[in-house]
RNA sequence: UGAGUUGGCCGAACAGUCGCUGGAGUAAGCUUUUAGCUCGCUCUGGAGGAAAGUCCGGGCUCCUUAGGGCAAAGUGCCAGGUAACGCCUGGGCGGCGUGAGCCGACGGAAAGUGCAGCAGAAAGUAUACCGCCUAAGCAAACUUCGGUUUGCCGGUAAGGUUGAAAUGGUGCGGUAAGAGCGCACCGCGCGCCUGGUAACAGUGCGUGGCGAUGGAAAACCCCACUUGGAGCAAGACCAAAUAGGGACCCUAUGGCGUGGCCCGCGCUGGGUCCGGGUAGGUUGCUAGAGGUGCAAGGUGACUUGCAUCCCAGAGGAAUGACUGUUCUCGACAGAACCCGGCUUACAGGCCAACUCACUUU
RNA sequence: CGGGGCGUAGCGCAGCCUGGUAGCGCACCAGUAUGGGGUACUGGGGGUCGCAGGUUCAAAUCCUGCCGUCCCGA
């Protein structure tokens, strides 16, 4: 199968909520900024295609136009990086003020991003669920 | 030419590459093989005028038909349009504007209850502070003994003062002074007539002196009309499950049920706790009070007929990014069951009709 | 999708139903008591009543439309 290299098909994301509980609960992989934080999880196989999920709630979007025009550029941004990124499932979350970047400010911050993505040794490989 | 009013329309365009998604066709792979899943290719569709706010009205669906009474909420000049409306159209009345036009919660205060601070004499069965008038009566002062003046008593509501608001206006007569007390005109009420489907109107006729009948109902209220309740997480189907149990409590003028209460109606035990178990998929989901064009009817909203078109349907949720060219340099803003309105936001642009002012002819 | 509450001084709240004067506590400023501070007492300043219209003579209050914020139910 030709599977192209920048496509974003259904298996790149993130569908079930339980999926997005297992990132949550066991985020080892982590990179920040002021409007933006990127969790991550690794799967363990290590050919498997990124999955991305977001979480771009109304307090930090108010309109639904800002909300899905951040979408639109934080996908488009994870579609041309995901080949650097295999094995991991990812959450992009926003903070207050994301709306009021620009989107092509918003779209290099997401860029270099993903190479600040680091594995944070001091949590336990193995996730251990906090909340009961 | 400038200023303005009303109605309607548009909401950057084109090309290429990559990406998302619905449908149709087609090749391949996998599985639990009349089916489903994954992925590729070709063709094709893919947000708005407000998609928004959720303020009204419907469709649709379910509920044990929804019947009556009370309550509650809403609407409120008249007629029409519509599936319906609190919307729209036309008309009436009132107000604003030189005008085109615009605005109006616009039933009832002679059913009842309540309200109007301060000021003012008086604020709703009116009243009399300053005034004006009067010398009949009482009292006092003065007196040329004729009277004069003042107060009380009495008359009056023209004038003044207050206030948002003071109970017809102007003129003439009239009077002690005054007053619809009388008259004329205007205004107002009632009855009739005429026109209009009606709201309502009238240099129409008659009648009433007008303290009748002030304001406010976006105070309660009265009258008329409307409203059964919930909402696509409605609901339907498939698979699984709601099993079998234990403890306690309440009781058949009981309990349960989609309506705030009662009657009526339907069902027959109900509730709490312990323990056990399921919450997956399909559908509803877009062909509709649909769009466009033409014709006819109507002042118009709109209706009818014919022709033609198919124009989003997701399920963490699709329209974006980049490059190039052009211009007026791009606003408000993203469908989630679907329509009709209303309201609110909006860079800029176009068209038509009309009004006013100036200039020219 | 449906329903409800709140917005008044820097902060937390009354007043709204039944319309005419915006008030309470803390905080702030000044004075007195103390050598000074805390504290107490006395006095004072400070509010477009979320915004915009409307009703009324008069609106924080009544009505309508917006804005913000919080909370429920499915």
């Amino acid at each position: 199968m030709a599977l192209s290299l920048n496509g974003f098909p259904r298996t790149h994301r993130l569908l079930a909520s339980n999926e997005f509980k297992a990132v949550f609960d066991g985020a080892q992989w982590k990179a920040q900024s002021k409007e933006i934080l990127i969790l991550g999880i690794h799967r363990g196989e290590t050919q498997g295609n990124p999955r991305l999920g977001l979480v771009v709630g109304k307090k930090s979007a108010k309109k639904a136009v800002q909300r899905n025009s951040i979408k639109r550029v934080v996908r488009e941004s994870f579609r041309t990086h995901k080949q650097a990124l295999n094995g991991l499932d990812l959450i992009v979350l926003t903070r207050p003020g994301a709306a009021d970047l620009p989107k092509q400010e918003l779209r290099t911050m997401v860029d270099t991003l993903w190479g600040k993505l680091k594995p944070n040794r001091r949590k336990p490989s193995n996730p251990k669920p906090k909340r009961s």
